[in-house]
Formats: C-alpha cells, sequence, structure tokens
DNA sequence: AATATCACG
DNA sequence: ACGTACGTGATATTT
C-alpha cells in the first residue's frame, strides 16, 4: 500500500467556505466562518483519505511572476473582502496550533507549490490528493494524482474527482493539454484573457481537432467559423501569453520536506483553546478527555452540619447585606423534583458545598434562602429550577428598593440570543476563560442522584463559582448594552412567573384526549388503503422518499424536483401540482390526520402527570428575539386553524369551579410596525376603524371603504402579514398565489400608502448594518452578523430579520410586561385564579368562577396598558369551559 | 444526526 | 444567476 499525501490550496477553500456558508462570529464578535467551513471540508478529508501527510498552501500576496507580466494588460487580481481577509491570519494561527505543515512563498502561488509538491510526491510513489476549488490544478493531474474539487450543490458539499482519465471525459483533453484549452478560453477568476471569441465550448472543439495551439494555428485556413479564425490570427500573442499564465509551475524551488508534512495528532491543547476562543462547539469533541482539562485555584469546603450551614449563610451576608453591586453565588442541584445538594460562593477561592441528608434539609436551605434574599441578592445558573425550593423576597415583594436576584443564564441570552448553548461551562469559558467539566462530562448517564459524592461536589460547586464569578461581567455587559433595565424589570421578574405557570400546569381530559385520538384512526385506515389502491402498491407513505417515488415516478404525475434528496411533497408543492388528483387529495388528508394523532392525540398523553396536568417547560432563554419558547409538550403550537384541528382544544380545561379567560391582543405586531415608522397613514387607520386589512385595501386600491372586494381585503392583508415579516415580492406571490409582477405591484402600492413603512424598513436595515445588531423599544438587542455576510443569500436574509426583529422583539416585550403586572394584580389581589399559558400574543388565565368579571377587566386593563404607543393596543378576551370555546 | 414536514404566533 | 417571508418545536424517516 503506498503512502498517501493530501494537499489542500489554503485560499481557494477558505473562500469557498467563505461563500458557502453563513456568517459565523465568535463571543468576542471575531469573524470565523471561513475558517470553520474549512476545517470542515478538511476534517471530513481526512476521514475520507486517511493520508499519511497533509499540507496546506497559501499564496503571498505580493506580485508574482505570471500576474506581474498580466498587470500590463488588464490590472490586478478582485480583492478579497475584508470580513474575508481577516480570517487569513487566524486560518493559519489554527493550522499551526494544530501542527499542521503549511507552505508559502514569495513570487510562487499556491498553484505552483501544490503543484511541485503533488509531482514530488507522484516521483516518490506516493497517492497524492490535491483539494481545490478552481479547476487550474486540472493539468497536474495524472492516474496517481487526484485533483479533487468540492462543489456545494444546494447546501451539500460534494467533491467531484479528476485523475487524468477523468479530465479526459470531461474535457476530451489530457491535462496538460487542458493548459492550452485554458490558455484559449480565458479564466476571468485567474486573470488570464484567452482569445477573444473563444469560449469554453469553441475551445474545446479546437483542442480536440487539434491537440494544441501551434497545432492549431497551424491550421489556422481549415478553421470554419469566421469570427473565431480572425480573432485566432490577430491574437496570437495573447494566446502565447495566456498559455505562459495558465500554466502550473511543477517544478518551482521550494524547501519542502514530508517528514515535516507527515501527519500527527492534530487535537492539541493549543487547538483546543483555539477552537473554544473561536466557539467551534462541534468540533471539542474530537479532543481527548486529557486535553481539555484545566485545574483552578478553587477549593470547595464541605459543609457537614446545620451550625455550620448558618455560618454559611451569614457570611454570605455579611459579605453582600444590602450591597447593590454584591452578589452570592448560589446553586440548587435537583432531579424528580428533589433538592440533592447545593453550593455557596462568596470569593474567587472557594466554593461551600452541601448534600440533603438528615441534617441538612432542603426546607433549612429553602428558609436559610429566602430569608438571605431579603437583605442579599442571589446570583444562580438557571434560577428558575431553583425557585421551587425557596422564595425569593424580590419576586413577592417587589417594590423594594435592593435590586433583584440574578441568572448568569438569562444575563448570558441577552448579551447574546444567537447562541444555542448557555450552559454553566459554556458562560465559563467566555466570560471567565476557564475550563470546568460540563454536567454530561461529568456524570455522563448516569443520575446525579446515584452518583459519587465527588462528581456532585464538582458540578454543583462550581455552579456556584461561576455564578458568583462571571454574574459582575455579565451585568457589566448588560449596562454597556443598555439592558440593564430589561434584565431586572422584565426578564428576573418573568422568571419567577414561568416558573409559577409550569408549576400550576393544565388540566387535560385524558380520556376524552384517547377518544379524539381513535376517532382519527378509522379514516387514517381508510385513507391508507385507498392511497396504496391507487398507488398500486404499498409503501410507507409517510416517508417523503417513497412517497416522491411513487408519485412522480411510478404514477409519472407532473413533478419538479424540488429538495436537496429528491422530490419535494410538502403541502403546498402537491397542491400545485394537481389539486385535482384524489390521491393527493387523500394524501394531503392523511397527513393532517396522522398529525393530529402522533404529534397531538398520543403526543400529548405521554406528558399528562400524576395531578391529571401537563407542565409544559417554558424557555427563556432560545429565541433570537426575545419571545419564549414552549418545550415537553409544545404548548404553543395546539390546533387551531382547521376544525378538526382545533377540536383539541376541547380536552384542555379548567378544574372544578373554574373557567378559562383567554385574552389575546389583536395585531400587535402590525400596530408596532405602525407606532416605530411613525407612518402617519397607518397610525390614522388605527384610529379610525378597526378592520385595518379593510382599511389597507380601501386605500391601497384605491376603492370606497365600503366596496371593499373580499379578495381585496384577503390580499391586503397578506400585505399586511408580509410587510412584517421583510417580505420579497416572490414570498408574496407564493403566499397569495400570484406572480412576482402583480405582487410586486401590490407592495409597490402599498409602500406608497404608507411611505413611512418604506422609510422604516430602510432605517432598520442602514441601522443595523451599521450597529451591527437591531433593538427593541425596550432595549433588547439581536446581534446581525448576517448583514455582513459574503453570501448573497445570507445578506438578504439579515435584511429581512432586520426589518422583522425589533417588531417581534418588542411584541414579546410588551406581553412579558403585560404578564408580570397581571400575575402581580392577582398576587396583590390575592385572587385564586391562575394564568397557565402564553402563546405570543394570547394568555389564559384558569379563573375562578367568583373572579371572572375582576379577572378578565384586569386582564384587558393591564395589557392594554402594558404600552403606550401612538396607536391603541387592543386586547380581546373570552371566556370558556375548555380552550376550544375560550378562544 | 440530519432532513422533511407541518403545527402554532 | 441565484432562491426567497419572521419566529418556534415535535414527529417520522433516513443516514
Amino acid at each position: 500500500m503506498s503512502e498517501k499525501l493530501l494537499l489542500i490550496d489554503g485560499h481557494s477553500i477558505l473562500n469557498r467556505a467563505f461563500y458557502g456558508l453563513p456568517d459565523l462570529t465568535n463571543a468576542e464578535g471575531l469573524r470565523t466562518g471561513a475558517v470553520f467551513g474549512f476545517l470542515n471540508i478538511m476534517f471530513r478529508l481526512l476521514e475520507e483519505e486517511k493520508p499519511d501527510y497533509l499540507t496546506v498552501a497559501f499564496d503571498v500576496h505580493a506580485p508574482t511572476f505570471r500576474h506581474e507580466i498580466y498587470k500590463e494588460y488588464k490590472g490586478t487580481r478582485k480583492g478579497m473582502p475584508d470580513e474575508l481577509r481577516e480570517q487569513v491570519p487566524l486560518m493559519k494561527e489554527v493550522l499551526d496550533a494544530m501542527g499542521i505543515c503549511r507552505m508559502e512563498k514569495a513570487g510562487l502561488e499556491a498553484d505552483d507549490i501544490l503543484g511541485t509538491i503533488a509531482k514530488r510526491g507522484e516521483k516518490a510513489g506516493m497517492d497524492v490528493r490535491l483539494i481545490s476549488g478552481d479547476r487550474d490544478l486540472l493539468q497536474v493531474a495524472t492516474d496517481k494524482i487526484c485533483v479533487r474539487i468540492p462543489k456545494t450543490k444546494q447546501g451539500r458539499t460534494e467533491i467531484e474527482n479528476y485523475f487524468a482519465k477523468d479530465v479526459k471525459d470531461l474535457y476530451g483533453v489530457t491535462p496538460l493539454q487542458f493548459i492550452e484549452l485554458k490558455a484559449l478560453m480565458g479564466d476571468s477568476s485567474d486573470n488570464i484573457p484567452g482569445v477573444p471569441k473563444v469560449g469554453e465550448k469553441t475551445a474545446i472543439a479546437l483542442m480536440t481537432e487539434y491537440g494544441s495551439i501551434d497545432n492549431i494555428y497551424a491550421n489556422l485556413e481549415n478553421i470554419t467559423k469566421k469570427a473565431i479564425k480572425e480573432s485566432l490570427a490577430s491574437n496570437r500573442e495573447l494566446a502565447d501569453l495566456s498559455k505562459v499564465l495558465a500554466t502550473i509551475n511543477v517544478d518551482a524551488d521550494i524547501d519542502y520536506s514530508f517528514e515535516n508534512a507527515r501527519l500527527s495528532d492534530l487535537f492539541t491543547r493549543k487547538a483546543y483553546e483555539m477552537f473554544k476562543r473561536l466557539g467551534f462547539k462541534n468540533l471539542l469533541g474530537k479532543f481527548e478527555a486529557g486535553v481539555t482539562e484545566t485545574k483552578v485555584e478553587v477549593s470547595f469546603e464541605d459543609v457537614k452540619t446545620l451550625a455550620d450551614l448558618e455560618q454559611v449563610f451569614d457570611k454570605a451576608r455579611k459579605y453582600a447585606d444590602n450591597q447593590k453591586d454584591k452578589l452570592v453565588g448560589v446553586s440548587l442541584i435537583s432531579e424528580d423534583r428533589e433538592l440533592i445538594a447545593g453550593s455557596v460562593c462568596i470569593s474567587e477561592d472557594k466554593a461551600y458545598y452541601f448534600e440533603i441528608g438528615s441534617d441538612i434539609t432542603a426546607d433549612v436551605v429553602g428558609e436559610g434562602l429566602s430569608e438571605l434574599s431579603k437583605t442579599c441578592r442571589l446570583s444562580f445558573f438557571d434560577i428558575k429550577h431553583a425557585y421551587p425550593f425557596f422564595k425569593p423576597d424580590d419576586v413577592f415583594n417587589y417594590e423594594r428598593q435592593l435590586p433583584c436576584n440574578f441568572d448568569i443564564l438569562i444575563g448570558a441570552y441577552l448579551n447574546n440570543p444567537l447562541k444555542n448553548d448557555y450552559s454553566a461551562s459554556d458562560i465559563a469559558g467566555e466570560y471567565l476563560q476557564l475550563t470546568i467539566r460540563s454536567k454530561a462530562q461529568i456524570f455522563g448517564k448516569e443520575k446525579i442522584s446515584k452518583a459519587d459524592s465527588d462528581k456532585k461536589k464538582e458540578y454543583t460547586s462550581y455552579l456556584a463559582y461561576v455564578a458568583f464569578m462571571a454574574a459582575p461581567l455579565i451585568e457589566k455587559r448588560l449596562e454597556g448594552a443598555g439592558m440593564q433595565d430589561l434584565m431586572r424589570d422584565i426578564e428576573m421578574p418573568l422568571s419567577y412567573i414561568l416558573y409559577d405557570m409550569e408549576k400550576e400546569g393544565i388540566l387535560v381530559k385524558k380520556d376524552e384526549l384517547a377518544a379524539y385520538g381513535d376517532r382519527l384512526t378509522g379514516r387514517i385506515d381508510e385513507l391508507e388503503k385507498s392511497i396504496h389502491d391507487k398507488a398500486g402498491l404499498e409503501f410507507n407513505i409517510n416517508s417523503p422518499k417513497q412517497l416522491g417515488e411513487v408519485l412522480f415516478e411510478k404514477m409519472g404525475l407532473p413533478g419538479g424536483k424540488k429538495t436537496k434528496t429528491g422530490y419535494s411533497t410538502a403541502a403546498d408543492v402537491l397542491e400545485k401540482l394537481a389539486k385535482d388528483q384524489p390521491i393527493i387529495a387523500e394524501i394531503l388528508e392523511y397527513r393532517t390526520l396522522t398529525k393530529l394523532k402522533s404529534t397531538y392525540a398520543e403526543g400529548l398523553a405521554k406528558y399528562i402527570e400524576d395531578d391529571g396536568r401537563i407542565h409544559t417547560n417554558f424557555n427563556q432563554t432560545i429565541t433570537a428575539t426575545g419571545r419564549i419558547s414552549s418545550t415537553e409538550p409544545n404548548l404553543q403550537n395546539i390546533p387551531m386553524r382547521t376544525e378538526l384541528g382545533r377540536a383539541i382544544r376541547k380536552v384542555f380545561v379548567p378544574k372544578d369551579g373554574y373557567v378559562f379567560a383567554d385574552a389575546d391582543y389583536s395585531q400587535i405586531e402590525l400596530r408596532i410596525l405602525a407606532h416605530m415608522s411613525e407612518d402617519k397613514g397607518l397610525i390614522d387607520a388605527y384610529h379610525e376603524g378597526d378592520d385595518i386589512h379593510r382599511i389597507t385595501a380601501s386605500k391601497v386600491f384605491h376603492t370606497p371603504f365600503e366596496e371593499v372586494t373580499d379578495l381585496q381585503r384577503r390580499n391586503a392583508k397578506a400585505v399586511n402579514f408580509g410587510i412584517v415579516y421583510g417580505i420579497s415580492a416572490f414570498g408574496l406571490g407564493e403566499d397569495l398565489g400570484i406572480t412576482r409582477t402583480e405582487a410586486k405591484q401590490y407592495m409597490e402600492e402599498y409602500l406608497q400608502t404608507y411611505p413611512g413603512v418604506k422609510n422604516y424598513q430602510d432605517s432598520a436595515v442602514e441601522n443595523a448594518k451599521e450597529k451591527g445588531y437591531c433593538v427593541t423599544l425596550y432595549g433588547r438587542k439581536r446581534p446581525m452578523p448576517e448583514l455582513k455576510s459574503g453570501n448573497f443569500m445570507q445578506r438578504q436574509f439579515g435584511e429581512r430579520v432586520a426589518m422583522n426583529a425589533p417588531i417581534q422583539g418588542t411584541a414579546a416585550d410588551i406581553m412579558k410586561i403585560a404578564m408580570i403586572l397581571v400575575w402581580r394584580r392577582i398576587l396583590k389581589e390575592n385572587l385564586k385564579s391562575r394564568m397557565i399559558l402564553q402563546i405570543h400574543d394570547e394568555l389564559v388565565i384558569e379563573t375562578a368562577s367568583d373572579e371572572i368579571d375582576k379577572v378578565t377587566a384586569l386582564m384587558e386593563e393591564e395589557m392594554q396598558n402594558a404600552a403606550k404607543l401612538s396607536v391603541p393596543l387592543e386586547v380581546e378576551c373570552h371566556t370558556g369551559s375548555d380552550w376550544f370555546e375560550a378562544k
């Protein structure tokens, strides 16, 4: 088995990664997308090829021989964008950290270096793999040297392979002839002029016929196309020069030893630090455990007795008593609603650790913390999970002067809501440059309660330690960004409310849910049979792959390919393709019913607990815009739009003696748009009447209000919605089933009607570009790295986000404020009613029958008054004996 | 683990 | 020439 040599064209692959990938930014704001993409391609190749040697070559951006000549003709190579340029040194640093051989030499292009090394490797009997993004290197392909070119095909990276015979197959010329082929046709990206009028087709034809440039000129008279002949005749010099430019020097003078390039362990300590700094989370898993551990100068002191625990609380009190700027780090670890252990930290070198047992009970700890919270600020990681065990003073005594408790999880989220991981070890890395083991690293799949004391101690104590150490830094960054009020007045109070809502849960009629599911089964079986019948074979309808094959291949329906893996069978595609085919209608119905059955009827049943209620998770640190999300189960996507689906809501019921009061904001996002855009027409429209879509239709289509048709109203409504999302004409057209041109016309008319909206859109994008983030009315920020992306699509996406995020985010802020106001009213008035659900613009309160009037009134009042905008906020409130009825 | 689909605001 | 509305989460299938 011969040895294998892998050669990578550094700039070219980095370039490809830059344009192919979303624009990533690490915690420091350093751009890392291209480097990340490069590493992914490289690791993939390393796994595929398992080479013995690896070298990455870069161009030095000094004039090179070949370009020196060319400059006289046409100027220099196009510069790369700054966003990419700044990643080049970073890329080199990363390669060095991994001990990967890197080559560059003034006066040489990467191509020359790669070609030379490739030939030397071949001579030494190696298999050579050359990775590059462009086709220049095809000329060095042989049966031992394979040029591999990554291609992004619909989001997926495929790598094309070219041995000598593949070049021949594709272009009909040998790799060496490929040089002359290129010389004839030219290559603008490589500044090779080529012969005017000769493109790829002509060049290939000429080369296959005559075999060389010399021979072409020798046979110039035989060339039939007049224009080509003339161009060739008058451009001989250009052709010869192009050949020089296109020829890669495979005998360059470089110092290179294969031993330097021999592949050894890439996953060094240094590389680990580097990856961590750059935020390459999913690459960290490649490192051995030994590399990743660091020692910290912190000790964990056991607290065994009640007296010791009291002393710890005393020390904490002395440390932070009524001091605004001091926070006590606390962690409480629980599992299955049982408190297991906890820790307190008030210094940078020590944390106190206790386990719950016969002496130190959950009650004692809870009372201690409740008491402490009256005069001290406590800092947690994920405070929501600590609330079951203590009564935070700031929540109930919310008008007190001392600032409230703190949660580093929520703080880290506000500082950068785009991350998908806010684990304590992540925060430790970002804010403290400290590496601590994650929960999974410490416990694996083991239950915490069953784990060794040492593990529990490490995990618990570090949580308190990080909560203590990182809190001031996180808080400082919040202040720097103007988000301290948002944190203190909205997010922290909200965290308790979410806990409270989760604790309350919602009552579900288990038997009726099951009966609902059973009702679907009969029809599903019927549909399944009929679909199989019509298709003429049995197959899995749930498999898009099989379904696509059956519909578009076997049955020969007019199919279009759509997704990266094959045919799209999405509902809108099927509808468009063949609405009148009975099998299509049946498939769509089948999909609807199985969805209802598996996700809702069966899915929800799994979450009904012993109290007969479902306790969802409300997540406060997930979304980019500030909304909350609901999981396990998701109670924010219970069916609504179809009658059958909506019927599920009948199984969500209030407990005995209660009803549901359900209030929702009417078009809150559009109203926020009116406010933020200050568009007079839109604002007036909201003061004029309540059917905003009809008013819009009337203005946009120049039709008297009374004469607006349903179609006009529907169109206006779609535009209203689309505008909030940062519409494109294409998207609107799709939505309305009209042409792009018509859609564009609607939009233009709309923006003429409401010129302030156009102005808002432009300034939202411009602002976000300039500042690098978008902001809501309440100061919530969303970083906007996409706007600086090298990728057109990404940038375009960024612009839509810049228009939408302030609106959606402000709506989220207002709802959060409303929740706090409503919740506090319920507390203050000592009501039995409880807030149990939030669905973005809707709030559900399980309302005691004798409190219905009070609750509906206070909900409407507080929700309406949650924000003062230049248009009224309207709230609709209904009551009912189940969720179906109340909505 | 990724993809396709579809439920919601 | 491209490929498309904003924000989520769950399920089933396939890699």
